[in-house]
DNA sequence: TATTGTTATACTCTATAACTATA
DNA sequence: TATAGTTATAGAGTATAACAATA
């Protein structure tokens, strides 16, 4: 090795696909952050609107559940939410204990532009692929995500963590 | 969890590269935190200790930059790493206020071990693939962080932040 | 005047426990 | 006795500014 210390030198950690998987995840979540940002909207609202229009109408511990985050946390998230319009808490039809959660007319129309901003995401991240790449990249994760065990739509940024 | 809507639906999420790729990227921080943890070691620390053995003698700075973190950050990462005695604050050659940065034997000793936890969990996340697939994978990561501008074994994880 | 390292502080996030009202 | 939702609080992690010593 040279003895000047230039830059682009490559670390041992470049040829693992542990290590950037975990570098470009982190710089995809942050992205994401960014674009949304201007819709008044945080990832993990994002999420929780998705599984709502997946499925109106869950209670919060359904919500939870399916998002993998703890029931604690799902009330400030659904708070958040109610807040800005985008989902109201109803009355439950058969248990009196819970609240049934439903996207708004405005929350309704927020989603598909969410949806925009997370297309153009993926542009942004897989623009230098062709098609044929970019497949063969999406095929290859969804291996690694199914043999990791990790729940479709789950993301382990928001926090697992029970009883 | 009592009355259950299944999971395995799949969300809109699951198609997309950006998706999987913040999915599996924070897993993967996540389950190697957890391997390092017997080594008494954090990511970040690992990232130190590599970035030295690349360069020892490095000064807080060097490091810094090198990592992409702020140097306020790097005085509690050297900290921690000089109490477990795998590095020293050494007087720098030229310039009295930096401080030299060096591996101690025990500190040299450790990344081996490191490594080797590194190896288990890449064998961990890739052991579903055959070699091509596995090496397919590394190129179109690699094709994807270079086109993302992400340096080569700085992590956004260590949140970039300047003056 | 700028830079290296340091400290202190504020701010955000997350984890945990405890409480209520229902079941 | 268990569950849905809520609240409060403590802890970890991160960001920001300001300071002393040196360049």
């Amino acid at each position: 090795m040279a003895s000047g210390t230039n830059r682009t030198e490559r670390t041992l950690l470049d040829d693992r696909a542990a290590f950037l998987l975990s570098q470009i995840g982190f710089h995809s979540a942050a992205r994401f952050t960014e674009r949304l940002r201007p819709l008044g909207l945080h990832p993990r609202l994002f999420a929780v609107l998705s599984q709502l229009a997946l499925v109106d109408g869950q209670t919060q511990q359904q919500l939870a559940n399916a998002l993998s985050v703890h029931r604690n946390a799902m009330v400030g998230l659904v708070d958040e939410l109610e807040q800005h319009a985008l989902v109201e808490r109803q009355p439950h039809s058969s248990d009196r204990r819970a609240h049934a959660i439903r996207l708004t007319a405005v929350g309704k129309r927020l989603l598909p532009r969410a949806q925009k901003a997370a297309d153009e995401l993926e542009a942004e991240l897989t623009g230098g692929l062709d098609a044929v790449a970019r497949h063969q990249l999406i095929t290859l994760l969804r291996r690694v995500a199914a043999d990791a065990g990790l729940q479709p739509g789950s993301h382990p940024g928001l926090k697992e963590n029970w009883d």
